[in-house]
Formats: structure tokens, sequence, C-alpha cells
DNA sequence: CGCCTTGTTCGAAGTTCGGTGAACAACGAA
DNA sequence: TTCGTTGTTCACCGAACTTCGAACAAGGCG
């Protein structure tokens, strides 16, 4: 979104970037990313394969804790994050991941759709005119 | 291994029972459970499908620490404890996460083989005379 | 009976995690 | 330029996790 914020307070990057490699990603980072009931919800979601802004996401969470778990998927490998504008797009890197880890997003959603894990994440309804 | 140790001395139990019931395995806490690199390299060797005594584990931690870990395996439903003696056999329970999380284990067992993760844990050869 | 082995539990220390509110940077619109 | 929106970062907190060494309980052995 703006990309010289951190440097241009505090001189170096403090975080990995984002957007990792696919070679990067680290299975039991993904699995720890996947061991949180809000951010499953939030895989679920982004599962449709689809672009998501963050104001989508209806979450009982301060947005802070919304960003904080948002940046924890994508250093993990499993989102895609884009800038536009004010607002930041997700998607859910299925392709890369099951190159990476063959079935695993699959058997894990399979197992969260079953029991319906993060069924406290929810959407709010995109407005027709604005996109959101 | 002494089924009373724990109400001898605190009057109550402080942790919850060993070996779970399959339906009460949380998809979260066994993904948890499988992201720790020592813990996967710790299921890596039950994938054999034979009981383990924790004396073969031969692990870079203290034995605590390897107390604590299989603990966690355990709590989450992703190993079978039986005692005898002073000590202590553990076996991958396979079919039951199979029937409760269909091909996760498979899954994360390929993707560890893939990346080697845990490898680092390995085991001491069993003496043919003592079975250690 | 002592002594060794085995694994658990405890307490302490340090780290990480999940969460919050406030401040902030960039953009867009008025 | 001013204001509102959007998402990030920060400082901070309490809870949970990781690790260790020491103490301990039970069983086996001499």
């Amino acid at each position: 979104m703006f990309a010289n914020y951190r440097t241009s307070r505090l001189g170096g990057v403090r975080h990995p970037e984002p957007n990792p490699d696919v070679d990067r990603l680290m299975l039991t980072d993904v699995l720890a990313a996947l061991s949180d009931p809000l951010r499953v919800g939030l895989v679920r979601l982004l599962a449709d394969g689809e672009e998501h802004n963050f104001g989508e996401f209806a979450v009982p969470v301060a947005k802070s804790t919304l960003s904080h778990h948002l940046k924890v998927l994508n250093t993990a490998g499993l989102t895609w994050r884009r800038d536009e504008g004010t607002r930041c797009y997700v998607r859910l890197r299925r392709a890369d991941v099951d190159a990476r880890f063959p079935n695993l997003l699959d058997t894990v959603l399979a197992a969260a759709d079953q029991d319906d894990v993060g069924s406290h994440v929810g959407t709010t309804p995109c407005d027709p005119g604005t996109g959101r």
C-alpha cells in the first residue's frame, strides 16, 4: 500500500516481504497458520477463489487483530496480497500451495467444512455500486 | 504409568485424560500439534505403525521436554499411549485420525517426507536382548 | 532393603501469541 | 487543502508456549 512506510520511520525492514516465493514455504508455518479457528474461517471464505477486500471480513476482533491474522496467512504463503489505492485485496494461493504441498489445502478445508471451524467469520455483502 | 500420581499430590486432575475419544479431536489442535518440527519428526518415526518406547527417541532436548511434546501429540489425539511397568509406549492413532480427518495425516506426512521436516529426530536402535 | 531406570510434574525463565487502542501513511473525494 | 476511509505499525498487556533442571513416583533388579 505504501511501500516505504516502514523504512521512512524505522530505517529498515522489520518483517518478511509479503507474498513469499513458493519454494520458501515451510510446512510447519503453514500448519501453524491454519491452527487458529479465526484464520481457518478466513481461509474458508477465501476458498471461493475470488479476491476479497479486507473490509469484507466480518470478524469479532479489532481491525488491528484482523490485520495481524491476515499477515500471518500471508507470511505463511497461504494468501496473495495486492494493494490498490487505500484498499488491500487478498486471494488464496491455491495453485501455489497445492504445488508445494499437494492435497494439504483440500484436506484441511474438507475437515474444516465438516466441523464448521471458523464459522464465526463472515462477510459483509458488497455494494453493487461501489464494489464494497 | 502411575494412575494416581497427580491426584495423590494435588487432589485433582490437572490435565486432560490421555487417549481422548476420536470425536473429541479438534482440527486446529491437530494442526497446532503438527506445527512444530520436533513433533513432526516424532510423528514421522511413529508412522511405521509400530509401538515405540520413549527412550527410543533420540532428540536434542531434555527428557522433560520430550515428555511435554509427546503429551501435546497425545492430547491432540495423534498418539495412543500405553503404560507398562516403568516404560511408556506410544503408537500413532492412524486409523482414528484418518476416520476423523480423512487424508490429513497422509498429506502432512508426505509433505514432511518431501521437505525432511524433523529429521533431527532419530531413534536409538533396540537391543535385541532386552528389547531396548 | 537400597539402587537404578523411566517418565511425570513442578517451578522458573524467556519467548511467542492473540488482542487492543492510538498514531500514522497513503489514497480519494469534496 | 481538508476530511474521511483503509489498513499498518506501535506500545502494551496477559495468556500460552517452550525449555530446562530438579524433585518425584513407580517399577525392576540385585
